[in-house]
DNA sequence: CATCTATTTGGCTATTTGGCAAAATAGAAC
DNA sequence: GTTCTATTTTGCCAAATAGCCAAATAGATG
């Protein structure tokens, strides 16, 4: 495996793995509609607010959102919306884990 | 979170966790241009031949391979090839970890 | 300044993952 | 049947992950 073709791979791996989590997917489908503050969000997965700060950094480290403040709240919003259109897709399969 | 909206999640969350790896891209992008044997895969990947398989498994788990016996060997084929058409997308993130 | 509110960070534990090497298996060939 | 070859499975270990709670932080407001 060529070493630049290595690095892509990584790159991409990194972006999908931070999709590959169910409360993660929710959260992007979710801001998919409009952006949405953390609060909001804790509403809507059910956890503990800190396990979904912790998602929301995840995504921000992939680059998949971003974050804007307005007086208390922290606004975030998808900086891609296209990485949602494949799960679609991916919906479709049927394996022994699906 | 509704339960049965819960669960589609973590359908679909399993199969972008099963591509969401190096190797695992290199092996699916691979597999899209023609159906390819374990042996010639570990070659292209560099890795124990064990670490393939294994590799190999979790995309069958996830129903995005199948294989297919050809005298001693076996060939692996891509069973949605649409699941690839997303990673150009990906590619184009800027994030702290791409 | 102190205080309140929204969010992040750190610490902890349990679980999962990726890799190699050795042993086991499945089918082909003798 | 035995043997050979391709592949899978098992065992092990180090590293990463997800979750909660408690503590820390950043702005807003008094």
């Amino acid at each position: 495996m060529k070493q630049d073709l290595k690095k892509r791979y990584a790159a991409q791996a990194a972006v999908i793995k931070a999709m590959a989590h169910p409360t993660r997917l929710l959260i992007l489908n979710s801001l998919k509609k409009r952006e949405t503050c953390v609060c909001e969000l804790r509403d809507l997965v059910g956890d503990d607010i800190s396990t979904v700060s912790k998602h929301l950094l995840v995504l921000k480290n992939a680059g998949l959102v971003a974050a804007r403040r307005e007086g208390n709240w922290l606004h975030y919003r998808l900086t891609c919306p296209c990485v949602l259109e494949f799960a679609a897709c991916v919906g479709g399969l049927k394996g022994k884990n699906v």
